[in-house]
DNA sequence: GTATGATTGAAATGAACGTTTGAATTAGAA
DNA sequence: TTCTAATTCAAACGTTCATTTCAATCATAC
């Protein structure tokens, strides 16, 4: 049946593209831990691409429409007066990537590792087609942040969205590992808690002195 | 002459390997690019996976000095009676990175964004040989900043760094990048003033509550 | 000049890859 | 039941890969 054949090889290529990257994931290894024919991936998905582009589609939407949800929920209690702070976009941003993990058990997890090593892709065409899904968000959340820090330069906000990008995108990865730099790494929602209040700080950061003028 | 075509393939794996990854780079790319015959990749390091080894140990080891020297010149700081702070040992951290960067000119730019991705690699022997090479680093930066953070317990000290390794490798990646999220990103010495700030707050930042007290 | 070891070159080896092909089977509609 | 389209299957196709092989060449020492 179709859409069980479909359904098996996603899962499959989900796990399997999560744990040893695009390159090294075969489509012969996809097939046999969805038990089903290696010519099924070219009959309904078109090509390898293709898979983990509908991969990405499976998922990562999801997410990144519940970012903007909740993004729409703090401009709706700003609208009401309500004051709204640098926390409260970090959450809506790091949040929905650990509701992911948490509400597909393994799999979700899985997913989400594959989604922090996108952003390192090597393979050039699919980072950008993985980027595409995630312009919304840019969109939506930059303005939110030059408009929380407005002592900051268009560089400035650009620079630390992508150090916090960093560290849930290393987050990600490492918590799915055995070895990280000096041993596994602790999981749960202390650790949660702990890269959103780092990025908070972070983000409300004064603005670094010109350069130069470091302490004299 | 045996030790030009060494460097030669040392220098064209660096670059393939920063742009494509290890498991996207063939040795006939390699071997186009230095300019020697196929054989001598196993002639001279013995397979793909010792020559990626060779490129790490070539530049790691010295950034990974530098980094332990400035730590070492700290600590000598600290025992004279001068006051340290979190500041100074993120910067022990994040500069060699960057002076890494601006020594080797474009080489060295290449070689970082190999280091960057090499966080998220997914040939686990691979990544995880890279990781040895960063061991003495952990061992006498966890240390240092769990002294200038006594409050935390040891997981928020694991996480914060992993935070901070996790926004520095991302970086790295994506300066060299054309597309990023949102545009291409700017580089240069107020980008990694910026990192050190973001960095010194977010690992200075007050421990979160503990789950379950965010604010009422 | 000769001998030896180091180094390079071209071809081969055995394996793996994504995609394609055409037949067989299945599913659904009339 | 028959027909048609969808789906699956196994094999083939053309390509690429890292490693190995062995002869040729180079470099060095005596």
């Amino acid at each position: 049946m179709s859409l069980e054949t479909k359904e098996r090889i996603l899962d499959a290529a989900e796990g399997l593209f999560a744990d040893h990257g695009f390159a090294a994931t075969s489509l012969r290894q996809i097939t046999a831990v969805a038990g089903v024919n290696l010519a099924a991936v070219n009959y309904h998905f078109g090509s390898k691409e293709a898979l983990l582009t509908s991969v990405f589609e499976h998922r990562v939407v999801p997410v990144n429409q519940e970012r903007l949800r909740m993004l729409d929920a703090l401009e709706a209690d700003a609208a009401q007066g309500k004051a709204i702070d640098v926390e409260d976009v970090v959450r809506a941003f790091v949040l929905p990537a650990f509701h992911a993990v948490e509400g597909f058990g393994q799999q979700g997890a899985k997913f989400m590792q594959l989604v922090g090593r996108m952003h390192s892709e090597t393979n050039e065409q699919l980072r950008v087609t993985f980027l595409k899904l995630f312009r919304p968000v840019g969109q939506r959340f930059v303005p939110a942040l030059r408009q929380l820090l407005p002592s900051l330069s268009e560089d400035e906000v650009m620079w630390r969205l992508h150090f916090m990008i960093g560290s849930l995108a290393h987050i990600l990865v490492c918590t799915q590992l055995e070895e990280t730099l000096m041993g596994k790494l602790a999981g749960g929602s202390d650790l949660v808690e702990a890269l959103v209040q780092f990025n908070t700080a972070g983000l409300a950061a004064q603005a670094p002195a010109a350069v130069g003028v470091r302490r004299a």
